[in-house]
DNA sequence: TGGCTATTTGGCTATATTGCCAAACATGAA
DNA sequence: TTCATGTTTGGCAATATAGCCAAATAGCCA
């Protein structure tokens, strides 16, 4: 976003970055499943890094980014540092994901059976 | 993520990646403003653009990436194109992003107020 | 058809993200 | 202290995103 000057967003634009950061950091495949696992249970690095199978250093970052959006927390135990889900809205959060995906597929579904009513309105696409 | 091979992500990944594919949709600023207007009432690209400030061109792309996540769909009206939420539930989504704002924020506050019981043991909430 | 308006596409640059390796830190034990 | 384990950091290359401009499309209306 560049040239906007008095345009409608500008007024909001602090909220919807401050937004953006939370979501972002939910906005990868290996994050999900980190947030996932860690709201069954607490796990240290190690642990959530032979489940993931990257790089423990590619692991701990994405860790990073997520205690960084506030969704994580972690208490150190010895040697080793367990990481555990600070926000179990989340899983709410998800079922939007999963609701929006159910919709999508439906719609495919749909358009496969040559039903074309597509979504609301006109588009008979 | 890659070297993983027998790592247990791998069963799920799929369905990793598709949840992903519709949460990033959702991370960008620009986006969100969009998705919040949407809600309202349907607006065709150039009201968009004009409450946004970016070029037309940035906005129609924007348009195309939650179109293609499944969260908007458009219908034609002469040579306008009127772009609508199709998945109200984005709504409760952004509920739980704002809980964790909240969340943070309140902590922010206690850490300036000296009360330094920081996050550490397990979840308190 | 030609001209208009609304929108999308292609191209390109700038910036951000990801993931690996190697090196640095931290902690507990010998 | 030294060693071993667990974790984070720095660096770098590969890839993905974002945004602008210019050009291409699409749908009206004379």
């Amino acid at each position: 976003m560049n040239k906007q000057s008095s345009a409608i967003i500008n007024e909001r634009q602090a909220l919807y970055e401050a937004r953006t950061k939370i979501i972002k950091a939910m906005a990868h495949p290996t994050r999900l499943f980190i947030v996932e696992e860690l709201e069954k249970k607490e796990k240290c690095v190690n642990e959530l890094t032979e489940m993931i199978g990257a790089d423990m250093s590619t692991v701990s970052k994405h860790l990073s980014v997520l205690k960084n959006a506030g969704l994580i927390g972690d208490r150190k135990a010895g040697t080793n540092i367990y990481y555990y889900l600070k926000t179990p809205c989340i899983l709410g959060f998800l079922g939007c994901v999963e609701e929006v995906m159910e919709f999508n597929a439906a719609q495919q579904t749909n358009i496969l059976r040559c039903c074309k009513q597509r979504d609301k309105q006109p588009p008979p696409m």
